[in-house]
DNA sequence: ACGTATATTGAACGTACGTGCAATGGGATG
DNA sequence: CATCCCATTGCACGTACGTTCAATATACGT
């Protein structure tokens, strides 16, 4: 007694769905085509009729996934920030709070990242979107490479970028596990750490205060007023 | 027809190195009772016999390659740097090296770090030792605020060593998949990131870099130096 | 209203896995 | 040499999974 009829776009919308929800609950070993169906509320082979196979599904959840994830969206809140280490600054903040806000949508990126290790259907779909997700980084970086040339002698803006996203990374994959670690002292560490010595920028630029500190969206003030 | 009897250390270490070398192969999901033993070189039912069950199997191999991985060794070439700055970044450059060196085992390590994040078994086990390896940078951490009070206002030793180990885990994280990263351009950013002002004294020296490391037993520890 | 295409169902098949267990034989003990 | 302990074997059971497929209901064209 099969049920109505539906669009094939919602069918692989709500099989997708709950694809997702499953593995925010178990992992990816919790995707299975039968728990899938149930929750998506359908029977098993229309599952398999949609997708082609289990490896399909989980290559598209990863999709879907890694699209509302790796991307890096540099607003206008950003680049409000005149000093090029406060827009880096500010970024980064950005990025490692969004990380917290989201922990379910982390946890199973980063199932999908362990399980690259081994699988390389998965490896060859992360690779271009990590690497598309640090060269976001290269225009801040070049721009404060450029404003302390001294301290960044040989510094390129690729290894720039590359400690940054080590910073984002490490911090949510220690976050994810580790519930003791204090994001806000932690961002305010990595802050004094990025800025160097303060008398140390006396010339010309205006180093402006900790509190140009920009958080997204919300209002700054509650986020980061100590 | 049952083969030669063994002492019991020989066996677990026998299929404890098996579920190790499948392990690095093929990840977690690799690791099978009947795999295990035709690797190690006996029936199944042997391994169930000195492994009460599969998941004691894997807890027990996570016990090892937690013991070789996660342990921090603060050698002579590291306090042989004067400067607190010095001592830091040469620690993070041997742990970064030393991830580097050791791409097995560290894959295996995430692999158990992904697993954690569903598995409460895992995660209890690894919790206590991720703990510890961070507190392993607090000495260091606190003479590199204390040698600029200034520069780091509001930063603790804490923030500052899940800052440090932030680094290590990110560039791991980065390196395993990212084939194009470049560690050594990675560690100079990183170092003159630290390092602030432009006072170049080179990269903290690791005189002897990547020093063997010897499985130590959990139970002693001489990485916490005051 | 009829027929065709197809979305949908649920059972069935093969496989792989963890685990239990009776049988077996080697080695220590007397 | 006889006896007992237990390490060791490999088969069998139950389960869970991915996948296939014939049957069936639904939507749509004519």
């Amino acid at each position: 007694m099969p049920g109505s009829k539906l669009t094939e776009e919602i069918r692989r919308e709500q099989v997708i769905g709950a694809a997702y929800a499953l593995a925010v609950r178990g992992g990816l070993r919790a995707i299975t085509i039968r728990d899938v169906a149930t929750r998506a509320g359908m029977s098993s082979g229309l599952v398999l009729f949609h997708f082609s196979s289990k490896e399909q599904l989980v290559l598209e959840l990863l999709d879907w996934v890694l699209a509302t994830t790796t991307t890096l969206r540099v607003g206008p809140s950003i680049r409000a920030n005149v000093a090029p280490l406060d827009r880096l600054s500010a970024l980064l903040t950005q990025e490692v709070l969004r990380l917290a806000v989201e922990p379910d949508r982390v946890r199973v990126f980063f199932a999908f990242w362990s399980a690259g290790l081994w699988n390389e259907d998965i490896r060859e779909r992360m690779q271009p979107e990590l690497d598309r997700y640090r060269a976001a980084f290269h225009p801040i970086a070049a721009d404060v490479i450029a404003a302390e040339p001294e301290r960044f002698a040989t510094a390129t803006p690729d290894a720039l970028a590359a400690v940054a996203v080590s910073f984002i990374k490490g911090c949510a994959v220690q976050s994810l596990i580790e519930k003791t670690l204090n994001i806000d002292d932690f961002l305010a560490t990595a802050g004094q750490l990025l800025r160097g010595h303060p008398h140390a920028l006396g010339l010309g630029g205006v180093t402006a205060p900790a509190t140009t500190v920009v958080a997204p969206r919300t209002s700054r003030r509650s986020t980061v007023a100590r």
